[in-house]
DNA sequence: TAGCCATCTTAACCAACGTCAATGAAAGCC
DNA sequence: GGCTTTCATTGACGTTGGTTAAGATGGCTA
């Protein structure tokens, strides 16, 4: 039984399709392309030009980036997220690695895909561009907590707004999102359960 | 003498404009609006809406975030930098403060003004768009560098791309940002010269 | 000039994280 | 079953940043 993640979680936001007609949102379906991927799979590595992107219908993404052979976690992207920001395209290269940590269901979009969908629906362009918009502040918001957070406040609010990850991801990537060693959060754990 | 920004500094980009026609960019110029701002003046507050976004042509903006009274700077913008990602319009509200630190010669843009641009200059969207993109994944790239290095690190690294900020904002601002106390990045300081 | 204010530095002490190493527990494999 | 591998925990110890408080410096103003 796992605990549904809260609405409030940062990435959730007013979902862009309720814009949409019934009738669009149905020809959206026909349209879109899923995939399947394993789990440890990879979406892209660092470095590689991104030529589609991806949206996570079932199962759990991870992004990482690598300094000094250590991996530090920059996001877990779970059902209904988009991994990174929804970007590809020309010159534009992956900043991160993304891989499967479960078996996944995935929603992909190519460039040409993209053309298409919003020949057949005009109006979600601008409707994914403001959402576009909407979640890089968001992403400013996250830097912001980041920064201001210490690493046990970091590790309250994710417990608080998405606590499913905790039983689908190891602990040691959790401490990795957060910034800390996994002996440091084992601490920070105890040390919370005794107060 | 004022050391010169390094061009590997993390938000410099190639110029979006150079795609452009001579002609294009001198009409271009003719549209800009610009606004002279004193120093100590904000161009926005975290919550507002936001209904311009700014551009600086002269001067040192800070952008920062506010948390149990206390701030956290989040970036300074110096000459040719976009005051966070461009982003304004309906239903679009500023996720932290704005605030100038020297008096500012700024480009000011609404979506009225955008408007009018995009029509003269239809290919500017696109090439618009790619850029926020680009900049979209450089924010993602800090936030990894953020995660991933020491504050020593970090400190180096600024002092390495952005050398000139040094001499324009107070330490304890550049301490903020580097995400330690004013004491700390003493101590720092003091390290370094020692080894 | 004296006084005030903002900024930077230094010192002492504490708390928290990193490192290294060892131990346990659980899962997967032969 | 026994083995290995992976992951979480614990302890000892060093390093570093936060906190508090005290000066030092320089600019500005009454």
């Amino acid at each position: 039984m796992s605990i549904p993640d809260s609405p409030h979680a940062p990435r959730s936001l007013t979902d862009p399709l309720q814009a949409l007609t019934e009738q669009e949102r149905a020809e959206l379906l026909t349209l879109q392309r899923l995939e399947r991927r394993a789990k440890g799979e990879y979406l892209f590595r660092a470095g590689q030009p991104l030529e589609r992107y991806y949206a996570v219908v079932e199962g759990c993404v991870r992004t990482y980036h690598l300094h000094d052979d250590e991996e530090f976690t920059l996001d877990f992207y779970t059902e209904g997220q988009t991994v990174l920001p929804a970007v590809a395209g020309k010159g534009i290269f992956a900043p991160s690695f993304a891989v499967c940590m479960e078996d996944c269901l995935l929603n992909v979009t190519d460039e040409q895909l993209e053309r298409e969908v919003f020949a057949r629906l005009p109006r979600l362009k601008d409707i994914c561009q403001q959402q576009s918009e909407q979640l890089q502040l968001m992403h400013q918001q996250e830097l912001a907590v980041q920064k201001s957070a210490s690493p046990e406040q970091r590790y309250a609010h994710l417990l608080a707004t998405r606590p499913s990850l905790f039983e689908r991801v190891p602990q040691y990537q959790i401490a990795s999102y957060l910034g800390i060693k996994p002996e440091s959060l084992s601490r920070l754990r105890k040390r919370l359960q005794q107060n």
